[in-house]
DNA sequence: CAAACCCGCATGACACGTCAACCATTCCGC
DNA sequence: GCGGAATGGTTGACGTGTCATGCGGGTTTG
């Protein structure tokens, strides 16, 4: 085993900063849209993702690809805001296995009214902040970690 | 009410690559840390900030001041690591509302496993893959953030 | 066409975070 | 000093996310 190659100071402020402006932005958001909406943005992705498709509907799997997340945390989330009466769920004809998830009336309206006010929000704490170069360094910085993600995830 | 200002293509391609960046590059550090360490994030915070305390205690009130927490967050989460033994809760002789959280043992043994093994991690998946120029920028845009943040947070 | 395997999805148990309310102590103005 | 506000911390209820597991419908292989 080799030796710890721990952060140095710059490194060091790099990551923290990072950390802290991470959490301190998200949970900033993640409160406000929550407050002034009813929505999380769990609840934000799911509607956006549903109501960009052409017929309002889409399979679990392809929802699920679309947020990447666990399919377990999907079923859940799902079935909450079909009690919540955000979707609707139908078994699909053409998989006896699947379902379809279709918007309701009331998530459209939902996130008709919550998109103005989120991006709002993004602007003010984020985008607008930002220089146009600081955004690009950005984009390349998130594309190059999501690439590093992906080509090593062999999966379990 | 004005006009709603969208976000445009670059600016949507930022958000929405950081936003996926982020969530992939924490739920893949946060799933390592727990499989290999048994330790989640949130230990992890609680352990570094406790072990870097000259005597290995702190104030609650002083531990969320560092993890940026509230309050109730850190009283369950202390609660919990308490029962798995790795900090002690002492009331505190100066201030008879007040407790004293102490590391334990296992917990400096348990940060201490952890430590090297989660630096490698952030390595891996974060620090080693940008360049000088772009951990720069990321320092300033998350000080930006942060301060923007702090500026306007009248507090509830 | 049946056995084996894979896929899409649901479920239960549990850890976690937030909100609102609460309690006890201490601080402060008078 | 005393009444009230502020501080330090806890608790319970609830929504959320993860892990492990299960289950039935599909698909493939002999």
């Amino acid at each position: 085993m080799s030796e710890v190659r721990w952060l140095d100071d710059r490194e060091q402020l790099v990551w923290r900063g990072f950390l802290s402006m991470q959490s301190r932005l998200f949970s900033r958001l993640e409160r406000q849209l929550q407050r002034e909406t009813g929505l999380s943005g769990a609840d934000y992705a799911v509607l956006v993702s549903l109501s960009d498709s052409p017929d309002g509907s889409l399979r679990p799997f392809e929802l699920g690809a679309e947020v990447d997340w666990e399919k377990s945390r999907l079923s859940h989330h799902l079935r909450r805001m079909a009690d919540r009466g955000l979707v609707k769920r139908h078994t699909c004809d053409t998989d006896g296995r699947g379902a379809v998830i279709l918007i309701t009336d009331a998530g459209r309206e939902a996130i008709e009214k919550a998109a103005p006010y989120h991006v709002e929000e993004v602007r003010r704490w984020f985008i607008d902040l930002l220089t146009p170069e600081q955004l690009q360094t950005l984009a390349q910085i998130s594309q190059t970690v999501i690439e590093r993600l992906a080509a090593e995830d062999p999966g379990p």
